[in-house]
DNA sequence: TATGAATGAGGTTTCATTCAT
DNA sequence: AATGAATGAAACCTCATTCAT
């Protein structure tokens, strides 16, 4: 499953275009007017634009294998893994926001025909490994016993996309100008927000 | 700004379908079936597609005033007005789930030509009532100093809609079937959780 | 079941291009552009090409009730009637030569999604009039009992649609120029044929 | 004018397509993909879709070199000769239906450019022969005078290719379901009443 | 000889909106 | 106020053919 260079652009066009217009609102001549590529490879390469979708979904959440069990089987305390692991978990998402955002919006499209078993999968995967972990610090006395697992991971994450589909609004508000400006606040006032909020949810005996 | 019945009519209906298909992958054509109006009445009532979505707006988040101000002025404590809050917050969002999803995926459209200013006004003011809530809080003693106040609304909003757009996931996950269990788990495990980040963020020292 | 005067434009186009370029080699845009009738109308009116072609069965096969009975009911006596039933039958079909044309075409497509329901039960009621009156004649002494009924019609259709479809060749073979050319030979040397071959048929006993 | 191994597979997988969907109806891309042979390799090998069709009829044609001469020549009463011409005729024309299919549609469609003098050639022989055959029997005094000699062949071939083109409707009616039962009916049925017919109009004195 | 990539034209259908009544 | 008809643009996709290798 390689894809060429003329595919490679046609997919990372796609993706900025999805993120930006929605699905439906990308024309697949825009694509391939901003890709530079004749229309017609479009559907040559792909077949259609649902199956465009598809192959970006392959081509960016493929390589998404997680660090998250390098993460849990290292050296480190509890806490620090939890740090870790929120670290890396947004900074993934962060950098691949867009295709994210493509997913979000259209997984909930229940008319959509497009297959997200692959993206349904990982995403299974890291709910049992976080679960796991979570389950073995509370046996070992680290983490509050009485907490909501399956719902730890929407809140890293809404947290995180709430911030960003509002982005205009948080910039405004936060007087943020830049987009280096935004990757600052991500790295210094959000990610240590959420840090502070799921190591109080696991530290933080009522 | 009051609409007649065949307005309110049609402003329903627009609210179902770009909640389930989107704002680009519904269709004045499926509006007018779908509300059983003549297709140039919504035209003619509102202008055009875009317009329609503004009035939506309007209609919905018109009532959305806060009874957040009556909690805040009220009788109870510090901790115990936060439960309330969030309790209040949630169940406003999750009853109006469509128009703010709707909001959410084209507010994030920047080349949409559509007047988000009521909702910005909206959330602005909610914004600073919280803010000046939890400085109190601070200056009484009651709650951390320590916190990004910006993010508590993202906090709660965004775990609400990352489960609600992920519906599917974590109906799949959890085994919940029908929409009244979806509105049970609500109740009962994702508005409590979020209670818990809440008050754990502002009350735990690190 | 009425059309308009723009659908019937539309209809009889069709109808046209149809039998000389075949139902895949005409385009709606070129219906359109010899109706001189925006493209949009024939989606408007017709929902698709294909319910296009349904409509035109509907319109031209709808007036096809026969005057079959009438002929048999009268007060000729049976080979008078079988003259006077191949007489209508192929004058009729000649008249409506170019719907039967792209019938007969698109009628052995299978991979075409066309509903022919009504001109199957059209010739299935036709059959079973001629059935009747043969099986009368036979009994009644008239007619040849050793004779195929079911392939009387092929015999008649397929004669003259065979000399319609080689229009080209047998207008060189028998020097025929203009098409009132053509309809004098079908009157004077293919219908007393076809009429020949019947009643040879009918009443020869080998 | 030989052809390799991959351009018979090319003309045979192009012989059944057509017939199948029409000339129209069928992609130089399905072609190549049902042959298993490369796209480009149908432009390169026989120049374009129409100039592949015409070597389609050279390859089918060329070979229906006749029998009728054999036929005609050899020892048999008159009519035992009119038996075996019509045998051979069509079983000859249902070997090759559907390359005849093929020439019938698009033979009709005079804005194909497309090379039928091979076709017509062919034609014209066939018909000179049996126009010779029947002079001679009605001189003979055994064959009625007063018949259309022109029209025997679109008798014979008519009728035989309204039944085909309408084979769906015959199966129904006369409840056959497989293509080895079509075999037998056009053999022992349809074949002798083409002979009955042709039979009754060369003897049968009105 | 053979291939996969590439092209520009054209296919059908649907879009939001406006017109005429 | 209300309607069905009409419009031009644009949507996605496939077409037969040719190019470069």
């Amino acid at each position: 499953m390689t894809f060429n260079d003329k595919q490679i652009k046609i997919l990372e066009t796609a993706e900025r275009l999805f993120a930006e217009h929605g699905f439906d609102g990308t024309s697949v001549r825009h694509i391939s007017k901003d890709a530079e590529i004749n229309i017609a490879m479009i559907s040559y390469y792909f077949g259609s634009k649902e199956k465009l979708l598809e192959s970006l979904l392959l081509y960016r959440i493929s390589g998404f294998g997680l660090e998250l069990e390098n993460i849990i089987k290292g050296d480190l305390s509890y806490i620090e893994k939890v740090d870790a692991f929120v670290d890396m978990l947004v900074k993934r998402i962060h950098k691949n926001r867009r295709i994210h955002k493509i997913v979000n919006f259209e997984y909930s499209n229940q008319f959509r025909q497009i297959n997200f078993e692959g993206y349904e999968q990982n995403k299974k995967e890291n709910f049992n490994t976080i679960a796991n972990f979570v389950k073995n610090g509370q046996e070992a006395g680290e983490f509050n016993p009485n907490i909501n697992v399956q719902m730890i991971i929407p809140t890293i994450l809404g947290t995180y996309f709430h911030f960003y589909y509002n982005k205009q609004f948080y910039t405004s508000l936060l007087n943020i100008n830049s987009n280096s400006d935004v990757d600052q606040y991500v790295e210094h006032q959000l990610i240590p927000h959420i840090k502070q909020i799921i190591k109080a949810l696991l530290t933080y005996e009522k």
